[in-house]
DNA sequence: CCTACCGATCGGTAGG
DNA sequence: CCTACCGATCGGTAGG
């Protein structure tokens, strides 16, 4: 058993979740003394169609900036401008901009822990051990290296910008995404072919892939799927 | 071969490096038309002697806050107090905050490399090649993790603060530190332990080490060398 | 969501 | 290396 200064031990999926805000959706149950209104659903005015997709924008944005630059170089006017919006705007959606950071991550997070559990289950129960790593591996690129992968480098490595109870939010989100990896790793230590321990190689094998952010160029010669194929050979071989 | 985002790939050491400010060494070709001297080598002032000690509580106040809180969110207030000055000493020394930055990883850098070196000169070049692997990792653990342990962490973590001509340097030292691991890595590639192409399973092995950043505890029952032989077992099993 | 504004803080400098 | 200061920028807000 190995203590973790939590979190920082997962990783995630960025592509866009559908946002409900909340706002946007009028409440159909509205004062009684008001002035009659038109039956069945109400029509939404411009701007409360645009509503979740300007929030969806300055979260966007705020990743892409964040991830660049670091949460503490990227202004709040930078990400309003990514936005299209002016300076002080991005305060009407977010009480502030650490709560703009947490938004990011926890998006990130559920996006990832989605397509995670979405590979898993198009396997079945029945897929060998080493199916189903080369599975969580390949989510796992696809989530820190694919196509809208912002959010997870800025959860992995902004880590330290939340407060605790931020931090609190996103380790839940991450335990559970480093959870269902186990299972997999115990059986392939028991067959024999991981040959580390499963907690400490869950560790190390994060590690290996979350830091392909650093280096991993969609310009160079290797796909996410010869990654994959790379570092399956690497931690439990070829067959 | 895998194109890479330069540095990112290697690591090193924090130890305090004995620095030569140069300023501290007075010059003993002094202007012939000064008064007469006392012989013999010049007495160095109060001054002089704190010079370099100065200067290396500056740097070492600065590793360990661009660790703690990132290189933006770290004032030069904050690494003035923490040297025992007032605001604006530190540019006494250091033309910018950005070059202090840049002297925290270029010492990070020299002292990672000198271990490493040390380390594999003391084995011998007959030793096997498992064992220089072994020889590797334990100190690029003890770099990371070990006593003085903040200068690494800072440039792994804080690489796109620099500007590009700093890049360029800090490059050369991290190329330089992670060639030494190839002829190693070729070889146990050879020999069948090392099951994915050399070149990638580096910079996987790299980032399985540099992640322990993250989550490794001084207080957790894995000592340094224990999880040595947990990463050794992973990447090239037990015998 | 914009305009106009606030206090706080920042990196850096002159002058001693 | 300190004192005193500078312009710039920052997160955030009131009021519409």
């Amino acid at each position: 058993m190995v203590r973790v200064n939590r979190a920082a031990a997962a990783a995630v999926a960025p592509t866009a979740e559908p946002v409900e805000t909340g706002a946007a959706q009028a409440d159909a149950t509205a004062a009684p003394d008001r002035p009659a209104r038109p039956r069945g659903r109400p029509r939404k005015t411009h701007s409360e169609r645009d509503q979740g997709n300007r929030r969806r924008l300055i979260v966007e944005g705020a990743a892409r900036l964040f991830r660049a630059k670091g949460y503490a170089a990227a202004s709040t006017r930078d990400i309003a401008a990514a936005a299209g919006m002016r300076g002080g705007s991005p305060f009407y959606h977010f009480e502030s901009k650490s709560a703009l950071l947490y938004e990011v991550m926890r998006q990130g997070m559920a996006q990832a822990a989605a397509s995670q559990r979405a590979a898993l289950e198009h396997m079945g129960m029945d897929a060998a051990p080493r199916e189903r790593l080369r599975a969580l591996i390949r989510n796992h690129f696809e989530v820190l290296l694919g196509a809208h992968s912002d959010f997870i480098p800025v959860m992995l490595y902004e880590w330290r910008s939340l407060n605790a109870a931020q931090r609190r939010g996103i380790a839940r989100q991450t335990d559970a995404y480093s959870a269902e990896w186990m299972p997999t790793l115990d059986a392939l230590h028991a067959a024999g072919a991981l040959r580390a321990d499963p907690q400490t190689a869950r560790l190390l094998i994060f590690g290996a892939l979350n830091w392909s952010v650093q280096w991993y160029s969609k310009q160079g010669p290797l796909g996410l799927d010869a990654l994959t194929d790379q570092a399956l050979a690497l931690f439990v071989g070829n067959n």
